[in-house]
DNA sequence: CTGAAAGCGCTTACAG
DNA sequence: CTGAAAGCGCTTACAG
């Protein structure tokens, strides 16, 4: 009766509650399957059975029969920063988000850290660890898109996070990041902000953060104004890359009377720079990050930036992911961000 | 020969390579298990089939045979904070480390997200999910405790991270909180502060801490003053928790010259409140956090923080677990933390 | 509604 | 050093 202490010696299988039971194995099968085809009553001595042994069914033995791992892949793309203490806030955010979203969904969530250059493909799935991937991280977009095109290739199930353009390989969701930017531009704009300073790459091999330049470049044109190139500086998203890419700014000696920095942390690492250099802010330079995380709303002054809906996405990612598996149609979608203004920007 | 590149209809088995290979499948599988039973020539061919066919080991199948996953699993547990953009930086940070660290012990990781309150025990062993489990996590010891021992008694393999002390239901590795509280203490005092205020809870069911607070106390008491009870205000890890007891002792209305922040969260909150009620820091208020989390160094001013070495952290628990697993001897570990000075305590 | 049986893809004694 | 065979614990047609 009180076997389920035993210091797990012996597994209990299905056939332990089939015997306690009175029932074949094939019947224990069905109702933890949930499976219609069985008589209430047996159901129910079947339960009790599974309750009073503390029965779990094998989730290889399980896997191995139906082919499904009932286990997706998250894999997170890091580029230099090999340090744990450092890693993006945003990301971590979704992490949390998909796990969560993961487990409504009654799947389990493999995490695992990537470099861009390193030779993952599918191995996740060929090896039937997991049912599909997720694919989040910034780095270089040109090198990444081949692998994409040769996950689709090869039949894997994936969504990506990420800007999202006509033509890409596979399916992507993200943030409209060229009306997040167009939210920055149009609110400095408003503020009377005339010379808006971008730190963070704006190339293609960075989609997102180029989206939010010519986002913010187009909101600026409405207005008669428009982005300068010579007050662009590039910055990957780091607080460090921030204070740098604010003091090559700083020593061109161009004016400029706004900031917006591609994301966050480079926001923070900005102003700590325009600080130390004697600026005011927002008196003298507005700043405006973007992402949304925690640390904007505890920054000094509290930053002003575009929030994505971390929780949306990861829901949605998620979601996307699961029909691709059970070859449902999916498409690719735009989240639309939001801005949230504080003091940074004058507030 | 480009049969690799089909759309993933069959899967590859080690049949495939057996027969491609000319080989019989359990040779396969011993060239695969690394055996050194294996003729050079032999491993040669199946190596060389394995690479054309892009064959990977089912992972179910091996599991399953052989009882062993080869999978951790990561168990977050959070008190209150549903809301995914405010995840805990350090847990965060150890999160990542724990990835790696999995990583390089070819274990693949599970991570998920638990309320205290929830009924996981030892689910993910049961179900074979996973060879063992960490436990990571702030949140009422008290309640925790039995849980622990729950598990103990069911053999489940585990790890906690957190406050090692003597007779604690299995094994435990952390911070050395006492001795980081005492350089936090120590250095107030060398700074000339006498009157510490401590912002987190101190108690028993928190007994990181409560380890902290007391260190910082041992510290104060060997310059011949103490850790006033008047000065201690509750506070979770939160940056809003931090602003409320940062207030909460303003109100007070008692004077205090140094605020010792249990954690670096806390403490940017309180720099928060602080400035905001007009005080200068470190001029009129030392603070000093805990963590060593990124954002202490960009924090305003940039923040003194007691600094946990997260990469080892992640490295020991992962190693420690995977002694367990192996039924090997294995203790707690107590990791011993650094002082990080910065200007919020004067530099 | 239920049971007997096959088989998912491996690993590992066992025999040679 | 290698092969034939058993079996890990399930799920699911198939038959009743």
């Amino acid at each position: 009766m009180q076997d389920q202490r035993s210091r797990k010696k012996t597994r209990i299988t299905s056939l332990d509650i089939a015997h306690r039971a009175g029932v074949s194995q094939a019947t224990v099968s069905r109702v933890l399957a949930g499976s219609p085809l069985v008589n209430a009553e047996t159901r129910r001595r079947v339960e009790q059975a599974v309750r009073e042994l503390n029965y779990k069914v094998d989730r290889h033995a399980s896997s191995l029969r139906t082919q499904r791992a009932g286990t997706l892949a998250l894999l997170l793309f890091e580029d230099p920063t090999q340090d744990d203490s450092h890693i993006n806030p945003f990301f971590l955010s979704m992490l949390g988000s998909i796990t969560r979203a993961c487990a409504r969904h009654g799947h389990d969530l493999l995490v695992s850290f990537q470099q861009l250059s390193d030779d993952w493909h599918a191995d996740y799935e060929d090896s039937m660890k997991a049912d599909g991937l997720i694919l989040l991280g910034y780095g270089d977009y040109l090198a990444y898109e081949s692998k994409l095109a040769r996950l689709v290739e090869q039949g894997t199930h994936f969504v990506r996070w990420g800007q999202v353009e006509q033509g890409q390989p596979g399916i992507s969701i993200g943030c409209d990041n060229l009306a997040g930017g167009a939210l920055a531009g149009r609110h400095l704009v408003e503020r009377g902000r005339r010379r808006v300073a971008f730190l963070g790459d704006a190339s293609s091999r960075f989609p997102e953060f180029f989206a939010r330049y010519q986002g913010c470049d187009a909101a600026l044109r409405e207005a008669g104004l428009a982005m300068l190139p010579e007050l662009q500086v590039d910055a990957d998203s780091t607080e460090q890359a921030g204070v740098d890419a604010a003091n090559a700014l700083l020593a061109r000696g161009l004016p400029f009377d706004a900031v917006f920095a591609a994301s966050d942390l480079i926001a923070i690492g900005a102003m700590h720079a325009l600080k130390q250099a004697g600026l005011r802010i927002p008196e003298d330079v507005a700043v405006v990050g973007f992402d949304g995380t925690s640390m904007a709303c505890y920054a000094n002054p509290p930053l002003t930036t575009v929030v994505q809906d971390t929780s949306k996405a990861g829901e949605l990612l998620v979601q996307t992911l699961l029909q691709l598996v059970r070859e449902q149609p999916a498409q690719s979608v735009m989240l639309q961000p939001v801005l949230e203004v504080r003091a940074s920007s004058g507030g």
